[in-house]
DNA sequence: CCACATATGTTGATTAATAAACAAAATAGA
DNA sequence: TCTATTTTGTTTATTAATCAACATATGTGG
């Protein structure tokens, strides 16, 4: 692919960011990521829409990263559940203004039902059923697991993160164990 | 002027730097360069002659933020000749790595020429004969005034800096005001 | 409410950057 | 020394980015 068009984006991509981290989302211009980025603001139209376009592109970038960052690293399963958690805590930590922002905001909707999709989605491929008490229904159970690792999150991020990465593992790991089988609630297949 | 031209040479500029701290020149390449500027190769030969050519510019940004960096500040003459001095002691010393390869380089004459033409063309400004010894040659004494400073900048960086900035830069106005007339010999009119 | 500034989105002509291919020169490496 | 590889410098067609100029919309302060 040509690169300038990767240049591009990026240097829109860093500028937007930025931005969020500063102002509320609503008071940011297109002039502003234009000059920021350095960038030319047809630029930013030949790629983005428009501005709830942009939004959207850097959340999903964002998120696509926490969820990638999640992944077990390896296929000899070197990585356990707990330290694959572990790791994401630890993810979450160091970009924790970009996600506190995000949850706080309260014109954007958009991060939170993305997460949550996500969220759901990622417990639906990995929620095992054996040895669960059929009279659970899965599609209700999934809802449930996923609220509860985002509410457990969210919590963790917008209170500026009273435990450290590690406890909160641990702790998260201690009460998923209880159903003994979801290990990995944040990863992909 | 075309942003995208600012923006390919400084990209091309950095990348140039970055290598020359971490290799000798004679083994710097253009591909190299133009990989790790993440430009395509063609373009480097369009704002550049040859390596050579690079190296002549990369010298003179350089230099030209030297003797910027050691203009006195403001028309109000609100900093002394001491104040400045010591300025650029501390920008030496910040860009110390630079500065010590290019002086220590075995390949690299240019730079040392073109350091000594800046400072005589400077001390040549500065050099105000009022008061001095008139059988004393002006040509002779702005080579010696040069050279003097620039033996004495060179001896500190390439011996890692033994004394601090300010100590210098003590030093060297006190060496200077033995003749009261060069008290910027760093700064151009 | 109105004037004035600023932001938005679109257009068209121009230019710089790109990828790809090339021959020639330089540089290993065996 | 001969060979293979890398680097150099140049060219060509293509494409993305640029600037400038729009009309329209959205605020904002007097």
């Amino acid at each position: 692919m040509d690169r300038r068009i990767e240049k591009s984006k990026q240097a829109i991509m860093d500028a937007f960011t930025k931005l969020m981290l500063e102002k509320d989302f609503e008071k940011i211009t297109i002039n502003e990521i234009a000059e920021l980025a350095n960038v030319n603001r047809g630029t930013v139209y030949s790629h983005y829409v428009d501005i709830f376009d942009l939004l959207n592109q850097c959340i999903e970038n964002h998120l696509n990263k926490l969820f990638e960052n999640c992944q077990p690293r390896g296929n000899d399963n070197s990585i356990s559940g707990k330290d694959s958690l572990c790791k994401t805590f630890k993810y979450l930590e160091q970009n924790a203004f970009f996600y506190s922002k995000m949850l706080m905001s309260k014109s954007i909707t958009a991060f939170r039902n993305r997460l949550h999709a996500l969220m759901v989605k990622s417990v639906e491929e990995q929620l095992d059923m054996n040895g669960i008490n059929t009279d659970v229904n899965r599609e209700i159970m999934v809802q449930y697991f996923a609220s509860a690792t985002i509410g457990v999150v969210e919590w963790w991020i917008t209170n500026s993160m009273p435990y450290s990465s590690e406890y909160m593992a641990e702790q998260l790991l201690s009460l998923m164990e209880r159903y003994q089988n979801v290990t990995e609630p944040l990863t992909r297949r």
